[in-house]
DNA sequence: CTGAAAGCGCTTACAG
DNA sequence: CTGAAAGCGCTTACAG
């Protein structure tokens, strides 16, 4: 049985029952200056007794920071909510701040008035810095903070300005070195499933694609838009088949895609890897779910994740420097589909 | 061109420039009180012009909240993470959030350390109150809140403990509604693709399907387990089948393992719905796209959301009341897998 | 290692 | 409708 007690207990309090002065009680919380052994016990045995806990408030006031970085991610609803890479960008966000002792905090704002909210949130002092891992045209966010001087770090390059520090993964790398990985392979006729027009790192793989096949004087005009899902995948890749029968090789800008053409094949009659290789895109769960187990390119997404949080703290920690940015490679995961009987 | 100003404008100087006190100041920017035409402009111009915004910390400690509720949200990385349901249940706690001009602000720790540093953290005053949508066995956040005095509301009933306020959907009812319909529909052999054992939804779905069933004095004995993916229900409708060539309808416990099925019974010649029948649950964007369009168990997700968030803020209101709980009953989202000619 | 004291930026009875 | 003043609970030079 605890106590409820409406009225938390103080520094104060704590400080009187440990017979020391408040600043010694602060002391021994912050963990900073030395404390003699005894007073440290006595203001802790104090504290438990007395169920102490320390306003945030008012040491986020006194100190003049918060120890917490607040995260703003995609609205609940949008389809970015429930992509695999958030969770995993949160995951190495998450792990970095909390190897600092600092307080992840998100933010899912999902209308205008929220966005305004959030600002004057983020911008009274709320948190130390903040991750941008989304982006509306027209925030004045990124703005705001900046004017505030809460350092700003953004996941993925934003559109347009240049003045921003970002970290990002290099999708056109990776499409390259997937479609390097089936020319190595032996492969010549080599189609691409790409993800929806204009979105930007489907473009990304879809110009790695054509800059491998090019160096390879290779054929790069086999390439079909999808929407990044299986059924889809299913689709394009029938189409593919029906412009050339002699294709022995898909890059798809997405394991679930993936996933769909290697059925399309199979259903046609084609063995993977013996007729035609497979890779696919994102490393997910479903790349190693497959029949036969598909390659991937696997983006280091919690290394971004950790990096983000390391720039951010490092720009919170020297001030007035310039924006950094960084932009990290891709791996393979390779698997049977292409690794096997050429 | 926005100032960089590295100490922002506080209250007082706002005051000053508008030739007003510190105290009407204030009154501008809580909203409460009266204040006089001519002095709110002045206020408000001298904000603008200083880019004043509120320390929210100071704020916090002068008025003794927070004008936050914090929303404790699954791991990055578990499975829940991605579960459709999250985001639904989001956006219903943000909309009723955002129209009492409160700030949603969302936590997922992933260790033991984090747990730790979060307890301090909502203990700590920075928040009104708590949204609970997950809960670790051994977790002591509960009690700490309590013990706070913070109101705290639970997405989904909690193992063991009664003394504590929740909202939930009824998954029971939700099984008993789906199995119902296709009784109604003249369907006689109906088997249920169940969720994992243990999995408290799945069980509460499963028992429902049973108690339709019995009502109805059909058997009830054609249930396989799957994991809730597509493929694990294609693999489940082809067991069932094998168990009985008879079954003229399959309710399956999520709308991915519902389509899975579908296309097994499809690949195997049994049509949809004519031969045999099937309903999903969820109401997932899955259901929509079958070929048929598949029907679906409705749970009101941003209902209980928004039911959670009004909860929680009348217990903020009124302090001292007992725990109050409430379940939300499903909906059926009819298509043509069950209402064509049977 | 410790304490007295000033101060962080706001809110809110209280008196007018 | 407005202002002077106390106070929210902590941190941190400063002096010892």
């Amino acid at each position: 049985m605890e106590a409820v007690s409406r009225t938390p207990a103080t520094l104060d309090q704590v400080a009187r029952a440990a017979g020391v002065s408040r600043a010694t009680a602060s002391r021994v919380f912050s963990g900073n200056s030395a404390v003699s052994q005894e007073a440290r016990r006595a203001v802790e045995r104090a504290a438990t007794e007395l169920g102490y806990v320390p306003n945030s408030a008012a040491r986020s006031l006194a100190a003049g920071r918060s120890e917490s970085v607040g995260v703003v991610v995609p609205e609940p609803g949008s389809r970015l909510f429930l992509d695999p890479v958030l969770p995993r960008l949160l995951r190495g966000i998450g792990e970095e701040l909390s190897a600092s002792g600092l307080q992840m905090v998100l933010f899912s704002p999902q209308s205008p008035a929220d966005l305004q909210r959030l600002e004057q949130y983020l911008a009274g002092g709320h948190v130390d810095a903040v991750l941008l891992l989304t982006l509306h045209e027209s925030d004045t966010l990124p703005s705001r903070l900046r004017a505030r001087g809460i350092p700003t770090v953004f996941g993925g390059r934003p559109r347009g300005s240049i003045e921003v520090s970002f970290v990002d993964v290099d999708n056109q790398a990776g499409g390259r070195a997937a479609t390097e990985h089936l020319i190595e392979q032996g492969r010549r006729v080599i189609a691409h499933i790409s993800g929806p027009h204009g979105m930007h790192p489907a473009g990304d793989r879809l110009q790695g694609f054509r800059e491998a096949m090019w160096n390879a004087a290779l054929r790069s005009d086999l390439v079909e838009h999808a929407d990044f899902g299986r059924d889809s995948g299913e689709l394009a890749m029938e189409r593919l088949l029906a412009e050339s029968h002699r294709i022995d090789a898909v890059f798809a800008a997405s394991d679930e895609m993936a996933a769909g053409a290697m059925w399309a094949l199979q259903v046609l009659g084609r063995r993977v890897p013996d007729d035609v290789a497979v890779i696919g895109f994102d490393d997910s769960a479903v790349a190693a779910a497959t029949q036969p187990p598909m390659s991937s390119v696997r983006q280091p997404i919690e290394d971004m994740g950790r990096e983000m949080a390391r720039l951010v703290l490092s720009l919170a920690a020297t001030r007035d420097v310039g924006p950094r940015q960084m932009i990290l490679g891709p791996e393979l995961a390779l698997r049977a589909s292409t690794i096997g009987a050429g």
